[in-house]
DNA sequence: GCCAACGTTGGC
DNA sequence: GCCAACGTTGGC
């Protein structure tokens, strides 16, 4: 089966690819995410072995900056029920989660930033919603063709 | 820090 | 089920 293709929207400020990299085996659940489309890209689509690309947002300089694995499918979130965390939602419980995550594993580094201004110019990525104006959802499909092209413009120069 | 765009909530 | 108000996201 073929595999998909994601990207992963995340503020460095609380968590990078840096920090996923730093992590024990380099692998960190995807928590937090308080989104019903999201959630439901994770929920229903993500499998093992599916391959994200590790965007940077709100920051200096906006864009994918590396590569990420899915290495764990789709479970209950419980930082929804913890109280007192940032991401709490009153209606999550351990009898119904209402969130889930998934597992990622750092795969690479980009050794330069494609950043968010090149994917808005380059003819062949005008599609990417993370191109569109107003868009913000966290975690979004992508296609093949653009998974390995902006890795290949990361690779070169 | 500003503000446009969006998702969610809740009154009706 | 509509929609105004509100909170959040995220580029700039």
């Amino acid at each position: 089966m073929a595999r998909n293709y994601w990207l992963f929207k995340s503020e460095p400020s609380e968590f990078s690819i840096d920090d996923l990299k730093a992590r024990p085996r380099q692998t960190e659940p995807w928590d937090g995410v308080r989104n019903y489309q999201a959630r439901n890209f994770m929920r229903d689509e993500m499998k093992t072995g599916d391959l994200g690309l590790f965007y940077h947002s709100n920051t200096k300089e906006v864009g994918v900056v590396g590569v990420c694995e899915i290495t764990g499918e789709a479970r209950p979130d419980p930082t929804a029920w913890e109280k007192g965390h940032k991401h709490f939602d009153e209606k999550a419980s351990p009898e119904n989660p209402r969130w889930c995550m998934v597992e990622v594993t750092w795969k690479e580094t980009f050794p330069r930033t494609v950043t968010l201004d090149e994917i808005k110019e380059h003819p062949q990525l005008q599609d990417m919603r993370v191109a569109q104006r107003g868009n913000r959802l966290s975690i979004t499909p992508v296609a093949k063709a653009e998974f390995d092209l902006i890795r290949k413009l990361a690779r070169q120069s």
